[in-house]
DNA sequence: TTGCTCCTCACGTCACGTGAGGTGGC
DNA sequence: TTGCTCCTCACGTCACGTGAGGTGGC
């Protein structure tokens, strides 16, 4: 055969780079038609079609073990069909990133501040917890709401885990103008005890963390449920709010928890509103 | 402030790893808010906010470094605009490829041969090149083409460059039954020769090399068209042949390309179909 | 013979994962 | 006091890019 072609004139022919080549010969996915006693390497004409292969599944996204396998792999389409999938995927969560990206654009322009403060919705799952709860219409949220939390923590003291506790606002319009709530304080799930349930979880949710007094919930509530809605969903399940850190300025509430403080100003608090794609 | 979260703790809290939390102190994204004399990181619930910021702007695919200028760029919006744009190149990226190995599937699937060969169809762009060009309406496409091959190398001689020789398919319905057919001889383009011209590029075409005679030619532009339809384009511009290893099997000829053959089975094709979106 | 191309290491990339080997806090 | 958690290196990942320093072919 011949006349041989260096590795650089294979290259210009191949629009690619000497490293590359270089670099897929150690990988063997293309190993030079001849070197001889001279350790250079001379390439054929012909190897371009191999070439066209590689270039072609690289394109696609595969790894250069996957490259090898499928040009090994006599014509089986199997890891080809999983690598489809993965495209899919990884195309749905580029599409979803854009539109979480063009919902923090649109929050930015929006707010009436300028410079307006970076806000930090964003989504996230929730997973299932195993929790002891206390379900009650409640006519405020302040001190009502305070009690149940006292209770709770006393009863589920002995199997209590370390996560946050947390409240689920259930919508219910019988009971109002009361609020239909349930204080959920997370136990072991290895230990029964009555009023323990598994709060299911969510896989998609808006969270947003505030510090400060409980009543910024509300509008962060209204500006939670606007940003699902512009990025095509609509709230589905209970909201949530979730205690990071909280208070214990009430008498003789009775904390295991770790981590507490006296000020209103340092609580932190985490808001989770479960949507899903609108129809 | 306190009470003082360990970094365990506060990886759990978070949904992440001590090994991130360790990653972004380096990196300046987020400090323990204590540590003193012994080196043990302590956290405090509020960097919960600033945690959240970080997530939400890599979830966004945005890098370290440029997470660190949003953090403190003070509500810019500059930087995200600019990583929108990318996130909506790479989506449409990512399309074509699913669009690809769809249409490569395909091809796999229906080919009547079982295991069916890896075919090498991809899409490539053409760069614009200078030529020396010879057109004509030949009656058909074995010796007269020849011919004006030799007589386009033995003009474009002095000032030839070392790539391969072209012919282009000028549809053309008025010179039926003869085809109107055009002799590309890439020459340097700073020498100036009558019969020179820049041939324009493409920034999309199909492409298959195939190796052997010329008489597949045929079929396999058929094949390029088909595959090119199925995936929702048309083709637009004159079909190109591209002769990366040919004969020299004609009295006379003298060639000054080095890349020659006297083997028809060895000659090395590529036919090139520059194509557009559907409209 | 002069250059130009070629050669072989070997480090760098990016955001962490994963040990190795050791010490301090509840 | 025993463990459990924490600590600091440091290598590995993936497909090459980019020198460094040196030798062989037209």
């Amino acid at each position: 055969m011949g006349p041989w072609i260096r590795i650089g004139d294979f290259a210009r022919l191949a629009r690619t780079t000497v490293r590359t080549l270089r670099h897929y010969e150690d990988e063997g996915l293309l190993r030079p038609a001849l070197r001889g006693q001279s350790r250079y390497r001379y390439y054929d004409a012909a190897q371009l079609l191999t070439w066209q292969r590689i270039v072609m599944l690289r394109e696609l996204g595969l790894s250069i073990p996957d490259i090898r396998a499928v040009l090994t792999g006599g014509g089986s389409t199997k890891l080809l069909r999983a690598h489809r999938e993965h495209l899919a995927e990884t195309l749905a969560q580029q599409a979803n990133q854009l539109e979480q990206m063009d919902a923090l654009l649109r929050e930015m322009t929006d707010s009436s501040q300028s410079p307006s403060p970076l806000p930090a919705m964003r989504v996230r799952s929730i997973p299932a917890t195993t929790a002891y709860c206390l379900r009650a219409a409640v006519p405020s949220l302040g001190l009502p709401v305070m009690n149940l939390f006292e209770t709770a923590e006393r009863k589920a003291k002995s199997i209590r885990i370390d996560e946050s506790p947390f409240l689920l606002f259930h919508s219910n319009p019988e009971t109002r103008p009361a609020i239909d709530v349930e204080i959920c304080i997370p136990v072991d799930p290895a230990s029964p005890l009555p009023g323990i349930r598994l709060v299911e979880g969510a896989a998609a949710a808006g969270s947003l963390i505030y510090q400060g007094e409980y009543s910024q919930s509300e509008t962060l509530f209204d500006r939670l449920t606007q940003w699902i809605r512009a990025t095509g969903s609509e709230p589905a399940g209970p909201r949530r709010e979730v205690y990071h850190r909280f208070g214990a300025d009430v008498n003789g509430y009775e904390l295991p928890a770790r981590r507490l403080t006296t000020e209103a100003g340092a609580y932190v608090t985490e808001l989770q509103l479960p949507f899903q794609r609108s129809p």
